[in-house]
Parts: C-alpha cells; structure tokens; sequence
DNA sequence: TCCGTATATATGATTTTCCATATGTGTTTG
DNA sequence: CAAACACATATGGAAAATCATATATACGGA
C-alpha cells in the first residue's frame, strides 16, 4: 500500500486507536473494539470498513463474530511504525487497554495456530 | 510530538512531499519546494506552516531565504518512519526530484557545519 | 427471532485551496 | 543615506472540498 494512504488512514483518532489496540492483542472483534473505545458500534464498524479496504486489517469469521488482526500485507517498514508507535502511545491507550481489561463476556477465540 | 498528530501531519500529499524532499536534501527553502512539487507559493508556505508549527520542521534564515530542515525535536521513531517510508518511495518522489533537479538558479547554502 | 456487524443518508465540522496582500530582506538609484 | 524597487516568504479571509458523526436500517449467522 501507498505511503499516503498509510499516513491518512492512522489520521484519525478512533483509527489510530483500533490499530494500535489490535497490534496489541493480534485480534480484536468489533464488540470488543467497541467497549475499549467507548464509542458507538456504527462509528466503529465504519472505520474497521476504511481500514480494511485500505488493506490495514484482515478478517476472520467465527461464528456471530467477525476478528479483525493487521494484514499480512502491511510493507515491513509500515509494520515497524505501528509497532514503534505503540511503544511511545502507552498513555495515549491506556484507558482503552483498561476498559477492555474490564470487559466482562468477550468472545472465545477458536485456537489461531494452523487455520 | 504525539502519535496522532504525527500521523495527520503527514496525512497529505503536499506534506509527505515537502518532508520526504526535506529528508533527501537535509533542507530546502520555499522557491525550491515551490519549484519541486510544481504548486503555487501560498500553497507550500502554508503547508509549511502547518508542519512547524506540529513541531516536524525547523527553519533557518539565510538573507532573503528561509531554509526548512527536519526538527531535531522529532521522536527517534518518527525520524525511522521517515526514513523508512522515504526508501520505499522512490516512485511517488520521483516527479518533484527531477523539477528539483533541473531548477536553475538554487539558492547557495551557507556552511552548514559549525553554526 | 436475537445478536453482532455492515451500510446508507443526511448533516455538521474540519481542512484545503485560492486570491490578494503584507512583511521582511537585499539591491539599486537619485 | 534614503527612497524605490525586487525578490522570498507569510498570512487574512472566503469559497470549496473533504471527512467524521448520528440515526436509521439492512444483513447474516446461530
């Protein structure tokens, strides 16, 4: 993917956001990504839509859930930057970490290794 | 600087032109970037403006010039990203490289070392 | 049907752009 | 030396484009 594009679409808070929470955890469903932000299911669904067709995200259907992790084709040096940016954004995430720590009934992930 | 603002600094194709040529070059005044990226003056002062007054610029005045360079101020991961995107963006950066090669009349710097 | 997720539309807010003009520096001329 | 000019850069203000949000609704699997 393109520079730009990469650029624009950490441009935003609630993106920056689910980007940096789902490098953290690998993979994140919407419910969940909705009770860390705070935010409306709507609002988050349609960022998740920018950053999948951006090529940022992949998903994996599991039953009513769908799990969204970052894409295998991210450039290495896009992944570097996520990952360096999560090392310098522990106080930007903190309270989203904290209210997802919090959340009681998150969804059972399907064993990840050999799909 | 934050994660955030960063990433909106650089979340536009004029920006991420200036401080991509800012990096190859070490620094470069406003006719140059003018000349390079083919836009009207206004246009690169403001952009400019924007990317000092986010911290990612800082700016030197030289007799009639005002040469921009990559703030020292910049988070070590920030100046990676920088970079790395810079490597794989040879295609993108290639049009304002060549305009910036064939500008006639370039400014003389002043020594740079010992200030 | 219920729950989790996606999308459409309308609206509001932020950004970008353009034009004109101002500032600031160096140079020339009377 | 001072006034006039030329060149580089910055900025004010309004129009235009872009982006984000809320609400309502649709879809798809258990």
């Amino acid at each position: 993917m393109q520079s730009l594009q990469f650029f624009k679409a950490l441009a935003d808070d609630t993106r920056l956001q689910l980007i940096l929470l789902i490098f953290a955890e690998q993979e994140l469903c919407v419910c969940e990504l909705t009770q860390a932000l705070d935010l409306s299911q709507p609002k988050i669904s349609r960022h998740i839509a920018i950053l999948r067709e951006q090529g940022l995200l992949a998903d994996r259907r599991a039953g009513k859930w769908v799990f969204y992790s970052l894409s295998a084709k991210l450039a290495s040096w896009q992944l570097t930057a996520i990952s360096d940016c999560f090392e310098n954004s522990q106080h930007y995430l903190a309270p989203s970490r904290q209210r997802l720590l919090e959340m009681g009934n998150r969804p059972d992930r399907q064993v990840l290794c050999c799909p």
